[in-house]
DNA sequence: CCGTTGTATCGATGTACGTCGATGCAAGCT
DNA sequence: AGCTTGCATCGACGTACATCGATACAACGG
């Protein structure tokens, strides 16, 4: 449970400003990577959009046409890249998004929009 | 040469708004697994950083220690997703960045921010 | 305590992807 | 024409990844 790799450094990099030196591009990749799924993208939507932010993992397992271990396999890949996190109370265990990640990724994005 | 596959269907879909309809997700997903690799992150960087918006392949090639066939698999995968486009122009092809598919996704992730 | 339910982990399998050398093609030069 | 240079495509190879069934673990209920 609780996050668990990335710790990402934080600085703000951005797509059209400078081009990315190679640490920050590994960093950033690799949550983007975490995207590139469409499993991922709509679990994260789900979890995100959520009034009061919080979701049953027992609500999104249903939701797809997946075995449970898949989903617990990319609710996992998601924690990893720091886009959630998560904590068990009593039976079920309950996901929430974490913006500080997405921030991250909007920050890159932005820039390029007005280069 | 110039655009090949994605002309995403024009909609604004959000992380924080209401979760993801499969398609959306499968569409969306496509553009973030592009940027899902730290070379290619760090090509669409250089290439939207660059005043005046174009970049020549030939000064792309040798800022990465990889073949140039690395190189141009990579550039292919960016034009696929919609990220970048090309021209040849004599002897050298120039590729720019495509702002609309970048602002599709932060359109996408901006909302869960807030969420 | 034992069965049941929710979730994570493990091990296996097929497919997708990153990388490369070899080759092809386009454009300029001599 | 022939040579050279820039870039794309092809085919092959190794690794990473999505998915699954089986299993393990945690919490609750009888």
């Amino acid at each position: 449970m609780s996050n668990q790799e990335p710790e990402i450094t934080g600085c703000r990099a951005t797509v059209g400003d400078a081009p990315l030196d190679a640490e920050q591009a590994v960093e950033l990749a690799g949550v983007f990577k975490a995207l590139g799924d469409p499993v991922r993208l709509r679990l994260l939507s789900m979890i995100a959009s959520r009034e009061g932010g919080e979701v049953c993992v027992c609500e999104l397992t249903p939701a797809f046409d997946l075995a449970q271990p898949t989903i617990s396999h990319h609710l996992k890949l998601l924690r990893q890249a720091g886009l959630v996190d998560c904590e068990r109370r009593g039976t079920w265990v309950y996901y929430w998004a974490l913006p500080a990640t997405l921030e991250r990724l909007t920050g890159f994005l932005r820039a390029s929009v007005n280069a």
